[in-house]
DNA sequence: CAGCAATAGTATGCGCGCATATTAATTACA
DNA sequence: TGTAATTAATATGCGCGCATACTATTGCTG
């Protein structure tokens, strides 16, 4: 409601305007979901980032490594295809990530034991020890964040859900 | 619901785990909002993707290039910093891709009247054009995107702008 | 009007996010 | 059993998204 007229109508064509206006209703990242669904993320990534920066890690660094943790519990051999599919993060990535996680020692990619094509997944000591530290980083990161929505917070994760796999 | 158990227990360790499992509550990207909310835009990004590429535009530059549309029927000359406020945008990305666009003929970039810093940025008659056409790509796609919210829609909208600004 | 903080825009660099394509190994099937 | 289809992982490349730092200009203040 910020934005009174919906149609600028033709008055001022401006200095030299050859065309002229936009015929939309808005677009204009004030009624959009779309693009307010941009900017809020953008705005959580940054939240995430700011708080995972103590642990030297990023935000897509840090869900690979919780959520390694959580397969790695199960007991079967963690291949990058699954913690790729488990995180729906992109395989190429995952594989891109792992490497830098690898080389910070925090995880090892050892031979799958029956599959020569796959890489096993195993955090180090050093790795499971800051993912339990930065899970809860994130977490007060994100309860934080999403402390506004206060009771409505169920309802927002439900369309979440429902737009995650429609 | 999917996953029953909150805690999975001490019970398997695992082959040789130095550590233990995980001490969290969830980060499985089941039930944090945050990485749903994460999820969800991934996925939106890539239909905007989908439905902007018969036109040659990234999602970006189909932001700018709309939103300067909407700007520019104001009338008073519009700087890239304005641009970059009103799309809630990088005012360093902002900056290249606007190049990338002007390297196109969807707009110039002539220098400011009154300031000799800034630059005026003002849609060609091919860009007003593509933007036009694009728009309504776009809201297609986002229209197709949000359905399953069906009536909730309004109130995800809500939540959205309580996150966008609190 | 002299000095200085604020501002518009840009160079550089890193890490996603993903499209495309390739290699090597596994599985499916005739 | 031999060949084809599938799959795990990766090389390459492009476009954000943003942090940091820099230049040039404006405008504020005394």
């Amino acid at each position: 409601m910020s934005t009174p007229p919906a149609e600028p109508g033709p008055a001022e064509p401006g200095p030299a305007d050859p065309g002229k206006g936009l015929a939309t209703g808005f677009a204009s990242a004030d009624e959009s979901p779309g693009l307010l669904l941009w900017q809020v993320t953008n705005r959580w990534q940054a939240a995430q980032r700011a708080a995972l920066k103590p642990y030297g890690l990023t935000h897509v660094q840090f869900v690979l490594l919780a959520s390694l943790a959580y397969l790695q519990a199960e007991g079967t051999p963690v291949t990058q295809r699954r913690l790729a599919d488990h995180a729906a993060t992109d395989p190429m990535m995952t594989s891109q990530v792992l490497r830098t996680l690898e080389s910070r020692a925090l995880l090892t990619r050892a031979p799958h034991p029956h599959d020569a094509r796959a890489r096993t997944l195993t955090l180090t000591q050093e790795g499971a020890t800051l993912a339990n530290t930065a899970v809860a980083a994130a977490e007060a990161c994100d309860a934080a964040f999403f402390a506004p929505l206060a009771a409505t917070t169920p309802t927002f994760t439900a369309a979440l859900h429902t737009l995650r796999a429609p």
